[in-house]
DNA sequence: TCTTAGACCGTACAGCATACGGAGAATGTA
DNA sequence: TACATTCTCCGTATGCTGTACGGTCTAAGA
């Protein structure tokens, strides 16, 4: 029960693998003919991973689903880390990038809202230690347009690269709380609301209301508002509004 | 290789094992003196966490560490669920949480300053699904505090809630890169730079510049900076900066 | 003295990633 | 055509993981 994380195979063969395509297949193979392909491994295991959380995610399963024993799938990729790799960077190949809206309001928001919508399309993203992201082509294609979104209205290179990340990294946050809550009344045929009442009773007479007057008073204003104790689509369009206004202050500064 | 996450045991027992300084105990044992605790479990684990990563983190080196045998754990703990609760609570208590200070600007520093700090004392928080943060007490008064600290300043409770999260979860971001940062060139011997120029070679060969011109003027502006793709300590106060102008923005419309 | 709750733990099971080496297939070469 | 080479597929095995189950022994209460 470790924690996923990318960057850990060794950084050629990775390497290679992710950009395989575009190198072009080392062709010429000599023994028997391939009965699967890096992209049916590829595909198998986001699907595993969409369907039944990372958690399901193994090499056995994988092999399964594509009708061979386990330790096939080591023709096609290294091992689990790898396999990883070319996991997000696949996943960040599906979506077109749209051209640049006019402001920059409008432009930062296409690009945050790519994100959320990534998020939501494949929740284990937001299980996996992205810290340093596979370098493969649709990640690098991801971050070149980012990038391209806000050239030329005035910031420097660094301010570039720290408002790109500042914006797409706030949005994980909000993004955690929907894909949970989803999953949770999903697992558990229980709405927020039917777990809150289910489980405040025994909260109330833990936590004595005197030491959390504000908590109280706050969450059952929350609760008022939307029957839970947040509502993360929300959460995500004031975070956005509120990063987006202080980046539009910093560049009139 | 799955992904730990909190929330996931029964919530009856666990909130009791939360609450269980608050509660008091049910003393009258009749059987054999315990030769453990509940805490020494909970600080077993956190150190081996702290000293070896998550990843290395198992029932049997708990055990280990505390001169038992592995099934002797599970008479303080009833799962690793549970235990990974008990950590994250008990990290949140390790701070002071000291009084407010004067502006909303210095206020909303303090509460992402304290956050920051926790995740550079324990960077395995970072690894952790904490979507669903575990209602114990260290972070019910953490909780708390946050809110008493932009408490009375003109926002409505919904909008505190908003805020608080907003600018905690925006730490997670640039503590993600830092703690990786770290932590790869303590394993290597081998700091940003030297993993950049070890690498570059075979990156440039394989991303055609013309592809990515911006990322390749963005990239070298940042290596010629800080040589490294990053400077995650200017990123946070970069973003925090920015977070909080949003927020201001927000207080004054 | 006898009962009983509870601590400690031996054993076992199912699952995991993956190292190693072997069988057989398809190709290139002689 | 015969052989060597290379590559796919996979059987087996190792050493991990969390934890279910049931047994043994301790210490306190009746």
């Amino acid at each position: 029960m470790s924690t996923e994380s990318t960057g850990r195979g060794e950084p050629d063969r990775t390497l290679h693998l992710l950009w395989r395509e575009r190198l072009g297949e080392p062709v010429g193979s000599r023994g028997p003919k391939q009965r699967a392909s890096v992209d049916a491994v590829v595909d198998a295991a986001i699907a595993i991973a969409d369907e039944e959380g990372i958690e399901a995610l193994s090499m056995r399963r994988i092999a399964e689903r594509l009708g061979m024993k386990p330790m096939s799938v080591y023709t096609y990729v290294p091992g689990k880390a790898e396999l990883i790799d070319l996991m997000v960077d696949r996943s960040a190949g599906e979506q077109p990038l749209p051209e640049p809206a006019g402001s920059l309001r409008a432009r930062l928001e296409q690009i945050a809202r790519l994100t959320w919508d990534e998020f939501l399309r494949h929740p284990w993203l937001l299980s996996i230690d992205t810290s340093r992201p596979p370098l493969g082509p649709n990640v690098s294609d991801r971050w070149e347009w980012s990038l391209r979104m806000i050239e030329g209205l005035g910031f420097s290179d660094l301010d570039m690269d720290q408002i790109i990340t500042l914006v797409t990294g706030f949005v994980a946050g909000p993004a955690r709380a929907y894909v949970d809550a989803d999953r949770l009344h999903r697992a558990t045929d229980e709405t927020d609301e039917e777990w809150w009442e289910r489980n405040a009773p025994l909260l109330e007479q833990i936590m004595e209301p005197e030491r959390y007057p504000i908590s109280g008073r706050v969450g059952q204003a929350a609760g008022e508002e939307y029957g839970a104790p947040g509502d993360p689509e929300r959460a995500f369009e004031f975070g956005l509004a509120r990063v987006i206004d202080g980046i539009e202050a910093y560049i009139r500064a």
